[in-house]
DNA sequence: TCCAGGTGTGTACCATCGTACGCACTAGTG
DNA sequence: CACTAGTGCGTACGATGGTACACACCTGGA
């Protein structure tokens, strides 16, 4: 039995992104209910209403953005065939047209600052990551895959750092060949991929 | 002509080192006058009469763990005599003993994360990795160097991110060896190293 | 039409915090 | 000893923000 109508169907998703925006903006330290109602131009009352405490809201946004950040640059691994392929979507990854804006590098960035000390995010981004090793898993071992989440990540946070000036792709490049060339002849991959050409 | 006496000499740096604390534990965005002064068992007074405004305190803090920092894998780059060496400092630098604990990532972390929106901090941050640039400067090219930056700070970030579990010690050297090997055998520093041996 | 319960909101309370400011204390100087 | 200027600190004010809560509104049923 369903009574009472809620009057703005897309209101709680409004506020959800308003939300984003305001940690992208300013940090996940600036969001409060007043800052991100105004934002969203819903009243204060909604908020609460939609999400009981802060925490709540902080996670739900955070939350929404990992089906966002997962298969942009999970697509591109996923139809590597070669280890240049690979590297290609690496490259890509990090500074080409899959690569995330600066303004979502600081987004996730907020995430990871935020999930050093709240284990629900924490639990997010270790989702996230094991994503990640798991597609790289075909095509590298572990250990490797570890290397390259831990060089991506680098290079996205040297731009951040950076804003200003921009990489050259042979720098990002040829450390990712030399690291994909680490898992070597053996790897499973490596033969599937000979034997495609 | 001086008046009056100072009657705690020590009590600005105890306070640097309260800021310092708190920063570490519960981060940048939970430093506030009177916590930090609770901390380091001043009055409140103390800490305006000091530090005037919130964000001098903050920078002061952050800048006094430049000369912290850089020493420490500094030194052992220095003394890198074969690319060899340079793969050891890095590794110890990561996951060694030179290498910073959960606590100082952690606090270098927040660094970064202040730095991303506020200029004073990003100039201290830019001069910290043009140091570290400077001292990879005669083993490997700029732009290796750069790379090495990018996944020592990216092993970093997966520390703090993964506590609980260690880093293997051939998972970080061999990325590191793939990278400096890269530089090849015409960069100057080489053929100092095989005069060596 | 009247009732009930869920939806949505305005308001107010209380805690926290940065900051200003006046006052006390100290030690040189005449 | 009195005076003065710098040092150090307790207190209070204004702003901000999370949260509780009473209240208005809407819908479906009796």
């Amino acid at each position: 039995m369903r009574r009472g109508k809620p009057n703005d169907p897309g209101r709680r998703s409004r506020i959800l992104e308003a939300t984003l925006d305001v940690i992208r903006t300013d940090g996940i330290s600036a969001v409060s209910y007043r800052g991100v109602a105004a934002h969203a131009e819903v009243p204060l009352g909604s908020m609460t209403y939609y999400f009981p405490t802060l925490e709540g809201l902080i996670l739900s946004a955070l939350d929404s953005t990992r089906s966002d950040l997962e298969p942009r640059y999970a697509a591109p691994l996923r139809g590597a065939r070669t280890p240049a392929d690979v590297v290609d979507a690496l490259v890509d990854a990090t500074i080409g047209s899959t690569s995330p804006s600066l303004t979502d590098i600081r987004l996730y960035e907020e995430i990871r600052h935020y999930g050093a000390r709240d284990p629900k995010v924490a639990a997010v981004l270790q989702a996230v990551e094991d994503d990640a090793l798991a597609m790289l898993q075909p095509v590298v071992p572990t250990s490797i895959a570890l290397a390259i989440n831990a060089l991506l990540w680098g290079w996205w946070s040297h731009r951040l750092a950076h804003p200003d000036t921009s990489l050259d792709e042979a720098t990002v490049r040829r450390p990712y060949e030399a690291i994909v060339a680490l898992a070597g002849p053996d790897h499973p991959f490596q033969a599937e991929g000979l034997n495609d050409g």
